[in-house]
DNA sequence: TATGAATGAGGATTCATTCAT
DNA sequence: TATGAATGAATCCTCATTCAT
C-alpha cells in the first residue's frame, strides 16, 4: 500500500483523480480510461498518479468499492430506517426511490462498466465486493421479505430477493442506455414496486 | 467486406475462428482476447484471421451478432409456437426454459461482456443490435401480456415487458458469476414463472 | 528465371500485370502496388503473378526496363532518322517533340516513382539501367553536339548533354505534376528548344 | 534507462531524431526507414518518438519541410543579397555556387527520394510544400530575368525559371547517384553558369 | 497453368510504469 | 511531493510468398 494521504491536500488531489476516472469510464467505457489521458483530466502529472496508487488496476478498484459502497449505503438507509415502524409498501416505495436517485443509477452503471473488468483481471477483489453485496443488500431485502410478509415462509427467499435485485439494476442500467431512452421514468418506478409486490404473493 | 465463404472450407475456418473467440471472451474476459492469442487457440495463423475478418472489431460484432440472433430466435419460437392455443401460463413456462437452457445462458453471459466495449467503440451497431433485439422480443412479450391478458390493457405495456427482460436476463448472467453460483436453478425458473404471473394480475 | 511464356496466351497475361502495374504506380504510387492488389486489378490469382515474375521486385524492375527502353527506343529514332540530313534544329525539334509525346511523359513519371526504390532495392540492376540509359541517350545527344557544331570541342561535351538531359526529364516529371500544372506546354517546348540551341553556342 | 529533464534537450532529441532520419534516407532509402530500426539509430526507445511526433508521416513531413526551407533559404540570400548592385553573371555565380554547396545538394537528394513518397500519402502537404517553393524560388528567379534582362519580356518567364531550375535540381541528384559519379564538378557548375546566360540571350 | 487460402515475419503505434530532477 | 520525458513489451494489422487443389 502507498498511499497515505494523511494530509487533506492529498486525500483531495486522490478525489481529483477518482472524480476524472469516473467521467471518463462514464463517457467514453473503460478502455478509454489510461493513466496519461487521466492526468491530464485530472490536471495532474502521471507520476502522482503512482503516489496514491500503485498501479491502474488499484484506481479501478477503489472506484469501483467507492461506488458499490455508497450504493449500498443508500439503500441501507432507505430500509432499515423505516424498517421498523412502515408497511412492506412504504419501505418498498422508499428502496426503489432511493434507487432512482442520480448517484445510484451513476453507479450502477458505473458498476456495470466495470464489473467484466474486475471479473477477469482481479477475481478476488472482485469476489470480495460481491460478497459484501450480498452480505448487506441480500439480508435486507430478505429481512424485508420475511418479517413484513411471513406468508412467504415457504418459497426460496434467496432466489427472490436475487431476482429482484438483478430486475431493479438491469432495469437502472438500461434506462441509462439507448435502448432505455424513451422509457418513462415513473412508468418504470412504478412497475418495479409493482413487481415488488407482486412477489411477495403467494403463488397460486 | 472481407469475407468469402466460397469454400464450406473456408466457411469452416470462420466458425472456428468464432468458436474460439467465444471461448477466450467467456474464460478470460474480452480484454484477454488479443489476435495472436486467438489465432493460436483456433490453430491458424493471424493472417488468416484477416481474411475472413477485416478487424478485432468485426470479429467481436459478429460474435454479438450471431449470440442474440440465436438467443432471440429461441425465445421467439418458444413463443410463437405456442401462442395460438396456450394459455398464459403454458407460453411463459416454455419461455422461461427456453431462456435457461445451456446456449442461451452462454449468449447472455457473452452479451454482457460485450456490450459495455460495443457501446463505447462500435456505438452504430450497438444501436442497432439493440433494435433488432427490441424490435424482435419486446413486440413477442407485449402480445403476450396484451392477447392473453387483456386486463393490463392501462398499464405502460412497454415498462413491464422492459422489466421482466431485464429480471430474466440479469438472472441468468448472475447465475454464471460467483455471486449466483449458489443459486438453485429450480428456485430461479419456479420464482420467474411467478413473477411474470404476478406482473399480470392489476395492482392493488 | 520462371518466366517461359512461349505461349502468346501467356504473354498477353504478362503484360496485363504490367499494365495494371502501371496504372496503380502512377495512380496511387508505388507504395500502393501490392501482389494482392496488383492481381485484383489485373484480373488473375496471386498465384499467377508468380508464374511469369519471381518476385515482386522483378515486376518493377521488368516495368523501369521495359518503360526506359521505350523511351530511349523513341529518342534514338527520332534523332538517327534526322541526323544524316537535317540541321541541329531540325534534330532537336525532332527530339524535344518525341519527348514530350504522351508515353513518353508517362514513362518519364514512372521511372521517377521507381527510381528511388531502384536504387535502394536493387542497386545492381538500378545501375545497368542507369548505364544502357547512358550508353543509348547520352551518345546521341553528343554524337549531335560535336557534329553538327564542331565549335563545342572545347567545351566538356559529358557535362552539357548530362544537363540538357536533367533539364528535360525534370520538365517533362515536374509537368505532370501540381508544381508544373499550369505551365504552358507550347511555351515549355520552345524554351526548351531554345536552350538546346543556347547551349550550342559558345559561351562568352 | 536515459532521462531526459529539461525542454531545451528535449528538442535536442527531436533533432536528433530527424537527424538520424535523414541518414537512413539518404544511406538506404526511405523503405528503410522504420520506426525500430530509426529509434536504434537516434539512440532513443520508440516510445520516445511518439513524445515528438504523432506518427511516422510527421516525422517524414518535417524532414521535407526543414530540407526544403534550408535550401530556399540559401538561394534567397545569395540572389538578394547581390541582385541590388551585381550583374547577372555575378548574380548566377553566387545562384549557382550557393545551390552546390554540401548540404544544398543533400537538401535535393532527400527531397527527391521523399517527394514520391508525398505525392502519394500527404498530397495536401506536398501541394503546400510546393507552393512554398514556387513562391519563394521563381519570384527570385523572374525577378533576376526581368529586372536584368528587360530584352527576355516576350518570353514565358514562368517556364523559363522552370526549366531553369529543373536543370539545375535534376543535375545536383543525378550528381549523387551512379549515373552521374564521373562527371566533373567544376564543369557541370560551369555549364550551369553558361545555361543560365544561353536561356538569356534571345532566341534566334 | 491457374487458383486463392494460409502463412508469419515485420512494422506502426499504444500505454502502464519508472525515475532523475 | 510533484513532474513528465523516456522506456519497451504488447498489440493490431499488412503483405510477399507458398502450395495443395
Amino acid at each position: 500500500m502507498k498511499r497515505k494521504p494523511k494530509s487533506s491536500q492529498g486525500e483531495a488531489t486522490k478525489q481529483t483523480i477518482l472524480q476524472a476516472a469516473v467521467q471518463i469510464v462514464l463517457s467514453d467505457g473503460m478502455d478509454s480510461l489510461n493513466t496519461n489521458g487521466l492526468a491530464r483530466r485530472a490536471g495532474v502529472s502521471v507520476g502522482t498518479l503512482y503516489q496514491y496508487f500503485n498501479n491502474k488496476d488499484e484506481i479501478l478498484l477503489e472506484l469501483l468499492l467507492a461506488s458499490m459502497e455508497r450504493r449500498m449505503q443508500k439503500v441501507k438507509d432507505a430500509v432499515t430506517l423505516s424498517m421498523a415502524f412502515k408497511s412492506s409498501k412504504e419501505i418498498i416505495d422508499r428502496l426503489i426511490d432511493a434507487l432512482f436517485e442520480a448517484d445510484s443509477i451513476e453507479s450502477e452503471k458505473l458498476e456495470f462498466l466495470l464489473f467484466p473488468w474486475a471479473l477477469a483481471n482481479q477475481p478476488k477483489a472482485a469476489m470480495n465486493l460481491v460478497h459484501r453485496n450480498r452480505e448487506s443488500i441480500h439480508p435486507l431485502l430478505k429481512l424485508l421479505l420475511v418479517t413484513k410478509e411471513p406468508g412467504l415462509k415457504s418459497r426460496d427467499i434467496d432466489a427472490v430477493s436475487f431476482i429482484l435485485l438483478q430486475a431493479v439494476r438491469g432495469t437502472l442500467v438500461g434506462r441509462t442506455m439507448p435502448e432505455g431512452k424513451d422509457l418513462s421514468e415513473i412508468s418504470l418506478k412504478k412497475e418495479l414496486k409493482h413487481l415488488f409486490f407482486a412477489m411477495l404473493s403467494p403463488p397460486k
